[in-house]
DNA sequence: TTAGTGATATATCGGAGCGATATATAGTTG
DNA sequence: CAACTATATATCGCTCCGATATATCACTAA
């Protein structure tokens, strides 16, 4: 039975409590929504697969009035997540709007490419604040590989908000041939 | 009227030469599909609306029997691709399921969670070995843009490939906890 | 007290993107 | 000349994502 990446997304997140969809949405969206995100139009139908394939058990627990329902990982959903892990990793995508305008850049003026750079450099720094809020929370659970792609995310941000300056600088550079000081 | 970045792929791949649909795929799949890939699915259907905005323009250039269209950028075009290019970039996604198994590695053993990292490991100098033989190409063409942007994604997967590395060898260090040499 | 706001909870829709495939013709090579 | 690869256009199904709709609940400010 052949499963999406984000199927296993949602067994991850429920292996240690069950949750609701709306607790599984609330979790991506503060850890692996960097590097892989779920929308509701996700987690609910395939919380309904999973629960009809029985990896995972869904039980009515409604607050007050309203209806609400959290679902456990089951012995076979444990099984198939671990399954998952040992297979090689396949799925690897980018799509950065900022290095396809620099990559199109000669279509400007040398001083405007340069803010292209300087865009990517302000969204990349603002990530990086975001990233590195999260750290002492991810500290507190004491979760050693969210920390550790964590960590990693805040190192690569920084790599590339590093790798900005440098080519503005390069850019900057040269580009006294056009009216030179 | 509202554009995809997608739409602006074509306007840039057309804007030195007029060329048709296969080829503009092509240029894509040899250079930015890395950071924004397009399918035949969208550069086609995106060529005809193009066209009726003005931005592009058709030609058949039939080559024997085949029927072929080769689209030229419009003035209009040029203009809007330079109107986006100064438009602060929006989009920027990753998806990396590598990333999200080492994020739950934690149901593994230790020992496998490591193949985690040695498979990402071997993804990234799979794709180094791709990007290092475009180079050559680029420098040929003289773009200085494509050229910064491939050394870019080039530096980035190096630094990918290290970092995964350093968190190998961080995993097989204080695993010594369990059966101590 | 009640109106408003924000969090919890589930569900669905449209659009975009992507892989795969279908259909042809043209050129190349064993 | 048969088989294969490259050129060229088109379409289908699927996933994904953002936005939105519909409720209920908790809290708070007028």
């Amino acid at each position: 039975m052949e499963l999406s990446s984000t199927a296993y997304v949602i067994l991850g997140m429920i292996r240690r409590q069950p949750r609701s969809g709306y607790e599984i949405k609330a979790l991506v969206d503060g850890s692996t929504r960097f590097f892989w995100a779920a929308s509701y139009g996700q987690i609910y139908p395939e919380l309904k697969r999973l629960s009809e394939a029985g990896l995972v058990e869904g039980v009515d627990e409604p607050r007050g009035e309203r209806r609400r329902t959290v679902y456990a990982i089951t012995e076979a959903g444990e099984q198939a997540l671990r399954d998952w892990l040992r297979r090689p990793p396949q799925t690897y995508e980018m799509r950065d709007e900022g290095l396809l305008k620099l990559f199109f850049a000669e279509a400007l003026p040398p001083r405007e490419a340069v803010e292209v750079l300087r865009s990517m450099r302000r969204h990349r720094l603002a990530d990086l604040e975001q990233l590195q809020e999260l750290e002492p929370k991810v500290i507190a659970k004491d979760a050693p590989f969210p920390l550790m792609v964590l960590r990693g995310g805040i190192e690569f941000t920084q790599w590339f908000a590093g790798w900005c300056e440098r080519m503005e600088t390069q850019l900057l550079g040269p580009a006294r041939k056009e009216r030179s000081s």
